[in-house]
DNA sequence: TAAGGTCATAAACTGATGTTATGGGTAACG
DNA sequence: CGTTACCCATAACATCAGTTTATGACCTTA
């Protein structure tokens, strides 16, 4: 986090047109198939390619006059370039969303860890499905994602939290699991058995500001062992949390959704915590009566299938 | 998937240059301050933001006398920004280790899984703390990873499965499960209670290619159920396995570090598995005796740490 | 009011990426 | 066998996004 860099990033990873690219190669077999289905020319996508390997220093295709299949180094090239393509396809979905505002066709209001985290998935099956379909995106707490599907401002609204507010009918799509995590340094990424719900409470926590229903959550949680202590840190975005725990400032507690890839890195370590029920319900709310009918019909089922 | 995109995505998200821009600028307010930092000059980063904001529609920066913060909507869309950066620079990690080869000093020798998920988050959190160490990575199956180190062409492997390999040390990093997972229009998706391992054992499903970790596992978990039944699908790579379940065609299994992002998506549904031990050990691996020092040290501990 | 910070605009330069136009390979088929 | 039809590589030129340099306007603070 945060060390200087003597060259930027972009100069050393290859563009997204260069790894969409590549993935079009080892799907279709050949640079010229992949070129025709980009839409540009077969010498483009030659020189392209070739670049690539040049900047990584790695042979990334066998060539042949059958075709180019990945080499070994390829393939996981090619993996972990597609990581970075979907990353780039949740962006567009959720920039196309918001682009919408008042002109398109379904507005969804949702809650900040929900719309960073699950929709800009959530639209890129939407727009497999339903591929004319205009979104627009509006993100803020619980009670003004309440308040906008009241008002009729959006036609489906997404919360996290424990109780449903007045006036709106509500359907559960999913689980989420809040988590505390800890510096692979801290104590307690040493213990086997984890923190008792006490002990957590007692304990000073980096946390989202006051109003965020994280918050809420924990609050409700540790009301019986307690109450919450007072916070170390209180912090304005999710990433500012994970950031101060990973640099071992403390504890923190976060969305488990919001803690995928410093758990998996290792950057972070999960505690276990005994007797305090962190889980809550994610939710689709819409007005009392007002089933969600057309688009949005289209979008609650996605999420909740199954 | 591979639906007709009328304009590529390079076309539509900006490159990876303006996002690390963007993620400069909410981190340092001001425009000129991240343009400083990034070593351009600060017309070019005003007119790259601006291009950002036209091309997306939305404003993105508030601009004041006194420096620059983030709009609403700019807020959400530097969190989906730094995906994407964040997957770059685990892809610049990985490519980094895989250019060393021969000359560099630490050698790592992993599984297909391990090589693709979780190495390239260990090799940025190294490089934070050892900058100056080159590392190399050769990805194949756990004989060819367990070969490697014995013969000294690695330093340090890492392996999935049920058995660590003759004449070698091991400790345990972290624990993985195989995960059923289905497409949310299988049948399966509405099973409260998942399947049984007989079940599972007899139905036909959609798996990597005999030899891979993950067939080895499941072969002995299901031994005793019966015994695996004839695949429904073998396929090359991880990625076919999860492009064949999200299209419908049965049942895969494959590791949760592989499913992360289908599942919280909703692309495809977790089916609970009674009565198999799905769950399987991520294991270091040295030759006997020679305790991994410098460098492997250094990697060792930090995927263990905790 | 002068100094130091912010951001915006204009014009010229640069380089990566694209094109068209070629040529050289392998394979399948009558 | 040639003919056809794929594949890939190279060369020369065109285009455009992103860059720098140069300048101006605005606000805050000493």
């Amino acid at each position: 986090m945060g060390n200087e860099e003597t060259v930027p990033l972009a100069h050393r990873v290859p563009d997204l047109g260069a790894l969409e690219l590549l993935l079009t190669v080892a799907r279709v077999g050949s640079l010229s198939g992949a070129a025709r289905r980009l839409g540009i020319t077969q010498p483009a996508a030659s020189s392209r390619i070739r670049a690539m390997e040049v900047r990584l220093g790695v042979a990334l295709v066998d060539r042949s006059p059958r075709g180019s299949t990945l080499t070994a180094e390829g393939a996981l090239v090619t993996d972990w370039a597609r990581q970075v393509v979907e990353a780039a396809e949740a962006f567009d979905a959720g920039a196309q969303a918001l682009r919408g505002r008042r002109d398109s066709r379904l507005r969804v209001a949702a809650s900040m860890t929900i719309a960073e985290y699950l929709l800009p998935g959530w639209l890129i099956a939407l727009r497999g499905e339903r591929p004319d379909t205009a979104v627009s995106l509006h993100a803020g707490n619980s009670a003004d994602v309440a308040k906008r599907v009241l008002a009729h401002e959006a036609d489906l609204g997404f919360v996290e939290g424990l109780s449903v507010p007045e006036g709106l009918d509500s359907a559960v799509i999913a689980q989420d699991r809040l988590v505390v995590a800890v510096a692979p340094t801290h104590p307690w990424a040493r213990r086997s058995k984890g923190v008792a719900a006490a002990e957590l409470a007692g304990t000073a926590l980096i946390l989202r500001e006051r109003g965020s229903g994280t918050r809420q959550v924990l609050d409700a949680a540790l009301a019986s062992a307690g109450g919450l202590a007072a916070p170390l840190l209180e912090l304005a975005s999710t990433t500012a949390v994970k950031a101060a725990a990973v640099s071992g400032a403390g504890p923190c507690v976060l969305s488990e959704l919001a803690l995928v890839d410093e758990l998996a890195a290792r950057r972070l370590v999960e505690v276990a915590v005994a007797g305090a029920p962190l889980a809550r319900a994610l939710r689709a709310v819409w007005p009392t009566g007002a089933r969600p009918a057309g688009p949005a019909r289209d979008l609650l089922s996605l999420t909740r299938r199954g």
